[in-house]
DNA sequence: AGCACGCCGACT
DNA sequence: GTCGGCGTGCTC
């Protein structure tokens, strides 16, 4: 009997892959596993088999795989349901979902090498110059890759040479596979069993008198024996006995000792469960049986509203604990940033070796081993803390979901599909899994909040912060007046340079605010006013100080900065605007004596970059830490008396429906670091516009208000939550077919919905990125209607609109609920 | 997405 | 002439 699979590829394409299996493949394969396929003319993919079957398919003749790679099914089913909700709530082809859900060292692809014909006698006069470069290589080395190729004749397509060397029978071709996980070995040593009777051994001893470091290596061996159970580590032991490796490696050559290895997981966390109770105070406990009264109703989705350290966190750990006990897993969900140590540590007092960390900052490797912890429901990986991604993992017996921090818009991917957000797909994983989700935050989101009071999420709040801290008082600088009465320096109100001096006069640490560095300072030319502008964004150059760089932010683009303009050469070039880097520079000259420590994308590129910043100035390293919004998130600072804002008008003036709330919240958020200790905080908010109306609610902390005011914009403007929003890129090289193909889309779209419902098309406000021209179509969907018909609908205008013939280099993305 | 294939301008 | 650029089409 013929047999057959379907696969899906990590690929952006709609279709399943069907490919030839033998019976007993058939026999053994189920869905989840993952396959090596051939696709395309060369190319060996990672597949994963979604259904195995004996239907032919009519249109063609399939391909048989090159290999089956996993023993047991690497995805379980609630996975791929999972996924499929993915794919089809964000528009996207599950193929993107898996791509970006497996860590990609499960993901091989096949690399193509070429080899010497070793049975083919060859005269080398039939060769030309650049094969026989290639064929002296291949004396050396036993394969090239393509790219080695191109290297050693110095072009950039070697695929004409490679064709006429194998034509000849030079060489061959050989595709391979390769694994990217490398399971971690650690070597352990042992006496060799010959040695291991009495007598045997005071032989031994006596024989290795005149090596008297060889015989301090083995009584330290002895001594470590006695101590543990466990196997002793090679490195232990050098450390133990004090002797080099080579007295060791004597040993070993001797016979008397022996090696082995033995797998190890490359992040281990040592401490044991350790069993601490949790104490809650009255609010806290308060909280905590309300929200299991609210689960056990069945009511599966809740929101804990609790003011900046109210201690939302024991909250979380009390119901970790109970989930734990009953036996279940449990996911704990928060935006990359406020992924500290400090808060890994909190979880790791607790819960000892039942937590297990999961980000992007984790290597290849280390992703692999949380994935198969968590698949085997190893103990370790019971309680996985987690980015986004770790919505992806191979749970089967979830018992909670945490998603704190739930108003974070980094909870949304961006780019590339699939663009989900992790709280709204953590909330449905929850409900495959029957487990409760709890959604926190001391700002929650317009969206979940409405869910809160239309009584479809339960709600608790906490109102007093941990301890009965008080609250940060908070103060507006006008910036407006400050200037008319000459009242500042640089960036630096009179009133914040004061304040930033008694601070550090009492020894306390500062916290300056800068809005990101898209805000970054733009160099201008003062006399014909240009400024230099990215050759394949519409966008003008940022200038870096560090490097004396102007980068464009959206494709990377870079060139050093010259001393005149480029535009009309004369050398008045003036820097403008301004970012952390400017403040850091102005507090040097206010505050010549004090330590500033800065915190943005550029300072904390590498691994442990963020970390160490942190710990440096929880250790008081230095005084003043300026940053950009990566100082709002989960830090938890004793010594910080002070906050500053440099400037809050520039998030007010977002444009974007956002934009208002979302400065409530980072305000809010960023004054909270204030004060943590006895002592009542002070924020300063310096600004233009000391009576907008965000601003006086973030002084007297009133999110009540704000919260109505804004969901009253969001009706009168139809706006989320009151509609649904899917935002429609296009994206082409051509201006005037980008316009020409908007038109004729949005067009299309107007007949589908409402006239109303359909927005634009419009340029965005970086209207060219990476030379490609954008325009935006804005769709929004009544509540009443169905997402998932018009959805469809969008998908059949897309087919239509990609029939057209002058159309199809046209790129389109759709961005569903994009915020 | 990749990656072939095919057509076209810019230089050894 | 040949190299490398980019647009187009296909992948079981």
């Amino acid at each position: 009997m013929q047999c057959f699979v379907d696969v899906v590829l990590p690929i952006p394409l709609e279709r399943f892959f069907t490919y030839k299996i033998s019976p007993k493949e058939a026999d053994f394969l189920e869905p989840g596993m993952r396959i090596a396929v051939p696709f395309g003319k060369s190319k060996i993919y990672t597949a994963l088999c979604h259904r195995v079957h004996q239907n032919p398919p009519e249109a063609y003749e399939a391909k048989e795989i090159h290999q089956i790679l996993d023993e047991i099914p690497l995805v379980n089913q609630l996975q791929l349901q999972h996924w499929q909700w993915i794919a089809d709530y964000y528009m996207c082809t599950l193929g993107e979902v898996v791509r970006s859900a497996l860590p990609s060292a499960f993901l091989l692809e096949s690399e193509t090498f070429i080899l010497l014909n070793k049975n083919q006698e060859i005269d080398e006069s039939l060769l030309k110059d650049d094969e026989f470069l290639v064929f002296e290589a291949l004396q050396h080395q036993e394969s090239l890759k393509v790219n080695d190729i191109c290297q050693i004749i110095d072009r950039k397509n070697a695929l004409p040479v490679v064709n006429r060397l194998l034509e000849k029978q030079v060489v061959l071709q050989k595709e391979a596979l390769y694994e990217q996980y490398k399971p971690k070995k650690v070597r352990f040593v042992r006496l060799s069993e010959a040695y291991e009777t009495e007598e045997k051994l005071q032989g031994l001893l006596e024989s290795l008198k005149r090596a008297p470091k060889q015989l301090q290596a083995v009584l330290s061996l002895f001594q470590l024996q006695a101590r543990t159970k466990n196997p002793i580590k090679l490195t232990n032991l050098e450390n133990n006995a004090k002797v080099s490796k080579g007295v060791i490696k004597s040993l070993i050559e001797k016979g008397i000792l022996e090696d082995y290895y033995l797998q190890r997981d490359r992040v281990e966390f040592t401490d044991a469960p350790l069993n601490v109770s949790i104490e809650l105070n009255e609010e806290q406990e308060k909280a905590f049986d309300h929200l299991l009264v609210s689960f056990g109703r069945g009511r599966k989705v809740a929101l804990l509203h609790g003011v900046t350290s109210s201690g939302k966190t024991e909250v979380y750990m009390k119901l970790l604990q109970r989930t734990l006990q009953e036996g279940k897993q449990a996911l704990y969900l928060l935006p990359e940033i406020a992924l500290t140590s400090q808060l890994i540590n909190r979880l790791l007092k607790v819960f000892g070796n039942k937590v297990s960390v999961y980000h992007s900052k984790y290597s290849l490797n280390e992703r692999v081993e949380v994935w198969n912890n968590v698949l085997q429901q190893k103990e370790k990986a019971q309680i996985v803390i987690g980015a986004r991604s770790a919505l992806f993992l191979p749970f089967s017996n979830l018992g909670l979901i945490v998603v704190d921090e739930e108003h974070e818009q980094s909870f949304k991917q961006f780019d590339p599909a699939p663009r989900y957000h992790a709280r709204d797909a953590a909330i449905v994983l929850a409900q495959y899994h029957g487990s409760p989700c709890l959604l926190g935050s001391a700002t929650p989101s317009i969206e979940s909040m409405n869910n809160a009071k239309k009584g479809k999420y339960g709600y608790a709040r906490i109102t007093e912060r941990y301890g009965k801290v008080m609250q940060p008082e908070i103060e507006l600088v006008d910036l407006k007046e400050a200037t008319k009465k000459k009242q500042m320096t640089g960036h630096f109100s009179d009133r914040l340079r004061l304040q930033v001096g008694e601070a550090l006069e009492n020894g306390e640490q500062v916290i300056l605010f800068q809005n990101r560095r898209g805000f970054a300072p733009i160099v201008e030319c003062t006399t014909c006013g240009h400024s230099p502008q990215c050759p394949n964004c519409d966008v003008s150059l940022t200038y870096h100080r560090h490097k004396n760089q102007l980068r464009c932010h959206y494709c990377g683009y870079h060139m050093v900065l010259q001393n005149d303009c480029l535009a009309c050469g004369s050398f008045t070039l003036d820097k403008k605007g301004f970012g952390t880097e400017q403040v850091q520079e102005e507090l040097a000259e206010l505050f010549p004596d004090a330590k500033v420590g800065r915190m943005d994308l550029d300072t904390t590129r590498g691994k442990h970059a963020y970390e160490k910043i942190i710990t440096a100035f929880e250790q008081q390293e230095f005084d003043v830490l300026v940053g950009t919004q990566m100082v709002t998130k989960g830090l938890d600072f004793r010594n910080v008396s002070l906050v500053g804002i440099m400037n809050a008008d520039s998030l007010l003036n977002f444009p974007d429906y956002r934009a208002h709330e979302r400065s409530f919240q980072l305000l809010t958020q960023v004054a909270g670091r204030a004060g943590r200790t006895k002592k009542r905080g002070k924020v300063l908010v310096q600004t233009y516009n000391p009576y907008h109306r965000i601003l006086q609610q973030v002084s007297t902390n009133d999110y009540a208000e704000m919260f109505e005011n804004q969901l009253y914009e969001r009706e009168h403007f139809k706006y989320p939550p009151v509609v649904r929003i899917i935002k429609v890129t296009l994206k082409d090289k051509d201006f005037n077919k980008l316009n020409e193909a908007s038109e004729w889309f949005a067009g299309a779209l107007r007949n589908l919905l409402p006239h109303e419902r359909v927005l634009g098309p419009e340029y965005p406000p970086v209207s060219r990125i990476r030379r490609y021209y954008l325009k935006n179509i804005l769709i929004k969907i009544d509540l009443g209607h169905s997402p998932s018909k018009i959805k469809n609908g969008i998908k059949r205008i897309e087919k239509s609109f990609n029939a057209i013939s002058q159309y199809k280099s046209v790129r389109l993305v759709y961005n569903v609920d994009h915020i």
